[in-house]
DNA sequence: AAAATAGTTCAAACATTTTTGAACTATTTA
DNA sequence: TAAATAGTTCAAAAATGTTTGAACTATTTT
């Protein structure tokens, strides 16, 4: 495990945020995590919305790094759950705060 | 004048705001929009953050294709501001919404 | 132990977005 | 009327983002 300190200014993470949610495929995945309000792994997601894995790790990888989502990993599967806090910061209240 | 029916599913104009959103200049002229708080031609926008006018036409009308921003032109101007019901429907209200 | 499953990584191909400069329209100023 | 100003359009170049399949790790099932 690294160590790193998370060093990315508030308007890095907007940008990365906003670039997570320029995609139809992220938006599809949001939707489906928003409205089965559980946790569920990345593969089950793929499966419903039908995308290969590769491109599911891509596009997981892009969520996690923008912090729309948390995850946590079980063995051979990784599971997802959205970040509310990163919503309500970065996109609920970003016309407010800037 | 065209009198096309602007005919864009909300997903669509979703996308495209997410998309209009997930740029750095784009973001820029945003706050400098925000913080002014008044009407302003792109020119006097594009020299207060430094791109060419080529550069800005293209931003703008990104902006402008996803109802981010109101324009006006008056004579060799356009003159713009920001359109608060666009970042509250697609931006604010986003995450309550899906 | 072998096969199956979940996910990652990589580089190449492909697709989309952004920048650039030149040429253009329309308006205003000298 | 000529020159200057504000902005647009176009196509080519440059930069970024996404998909693909093969090879890989790690875990679980048979």
């Amino acid at each position: 495990m690294s160590d790193n300190k998370q060093t990315k200014s508030n308007d890095e993470i907007q940008l990365l945020v906003f670039k997570a949610l320029a995609d139809p495929i992220r938006l599809e995945i949001i939707k489906y995590l928003k409205h089965l309000d559980h946790e569920v792994a990345c593969g089950e997601v793929g499966k419903v919305i039908e995308i290969s894995k590769t491109s599911g790790s891509y596009h997981f990888k892009l969520l996690e790094s923008a912090g729309l989502i948390n995850t946590r990993r079980e063995a051979r599967e990784k599971y997802v759950t959205l970040n509310e806090q990163t919503f309500n910061k970065y996109v609920t209240d970003f016309y407010r705060n800037i």
